[in-house]
DNA sequence: AACAAAACTTGTCATAGGGCAAGAAAAGCT
DNA sequence: AGCTTTTCTTGCCCTATGACAAGTTTTGTT
């Protein structure tokens, strides 16, 4: 099973033509990142996006009070991308960051514009892909106000359980917006009940 | 002036030539709200969007215990969308409603994509107006874990006063993610300072 | 294995903000 | 103007979560 092969998976026969899929494909570059390797550090102008194909990847940034807030998880599949800072050319205020060794496929900015202006179904996969991480990040955030610390946490679980697996636990306390201590607490509640 | 005029201002002759923004303000139909309309209710499928020529508007959702938690706030010159139902097709959560009388230029979704897939211009500024609504959404959501609601609400102040003349403590309030008591409260806190 | 460092748990106490209810003030209606 | 409804404020008490610090467990390193 060769790199091209993950890839397919990403640019389907259902919305690419074979010739469009192998153009699109032929420009991603392989990158390894080792764990605690950045893929984007605060102040860096997003110039890439990545695929992953393995490993397991963090964001946060850094709060006026110089707290670590992790703001996403990126897991097999997903797009590892800094939408703003990617297409506005504007420096990021994320760390991006393997929390163990990844695989992933590197696109650069050039390369996409020409893929995107190119090909319509490659700007409808990339408006689609954008407007799902409009539509996760607004459920954490309605959920940020509507939902206790403990049901966040167990919806969590529930649907990402790998994170669990990979992320310490300080760092899974702030996404839900809690402390690690809190969180203890919860996890503790819960295997009591 | 008319009607047309205040569509120049979205699409400008920076980014457009004067036949493309021609051919896209033509596209645009006016339709007026009065206060209270919904422009969007939950459960519909989002088949428009709109440029707000004047008035004011708010989004909501309702969460799983019935409470209604404002999502978002628009003003003149903004866009009035709900980026995952009109792109994905889906029916929507949110519910967009007008707070008092307004004036809109709205666009339906097929016409949408002609002028997409058309007008590189008219492409590369939409995809930026996404961008921008997931930076703002980002930078909301990471505000509610790094932030004192006190804080939240003077920056809220600050950024948008125009919000605080058109809209109720209440409303306000859950879109700060905190109760209009506390609200309330902080207001007092502030002005006793 | 032995040590160091990091991750996690637990205790004590403090506090931001919530729930509920009663008034006060403002806005809308006839 | 007078009445009703909505909005806003305030009081009382409560709960979820935070801050800090001391342990404990796990992980990593030599």
């Amino acid at each position: 099973m060769t790199g091209q092969h993950f890839l397919t998976n990403i640019f389907k026969a259902k919305d690419f033509s074979k010739e469009e899929s192998e153009l699109v494909i032929s420009k991603f570059r392989q990158v390894n990142f080792s764990k605690n390797d950045y893929l984007l550090k605060e102040g860096d102008t997003e110039g890439h996006y990545w695929f992953v194909e393995s490993g397991f990847i963090r964001s946060y940034v850094i709060d006026t009070l110089g707290n670590d807030i992790t703001t996403n998880f990126y897991a097999v599949g997903d797009i590892v991308i800094d939408w703003t800072s990617f297409f506005l050319r504007n420096p990021t205020r994320e760390n991006i960051q393997a929390s163990m060794d990844c695989k992933c496929w590197q696109l650069d900015f050039d390369t996409f514009q020409q893929l995107f202006h190119g090909i319509q179904s490659f700007r409808e996969q990339g408006r689609t892909t954008l407007v799902n991480s409009y539509f996760s990040l607004k459920k954490h955030s309605v959920s940020m106000i509507a939902d206790q610390a403990k049901e966040r946490y167990i919806r969590l679980v529930k649907e990402k359980p790998h994170i669990i697996q990979n992320i310490s636990l300080k760092h899974i306390a702030t996404y839900l917006g809690i402390t690690d201590t809190s969180l203890s607490r919860i996890r503790k509640e819960i295997s009591d009940e």
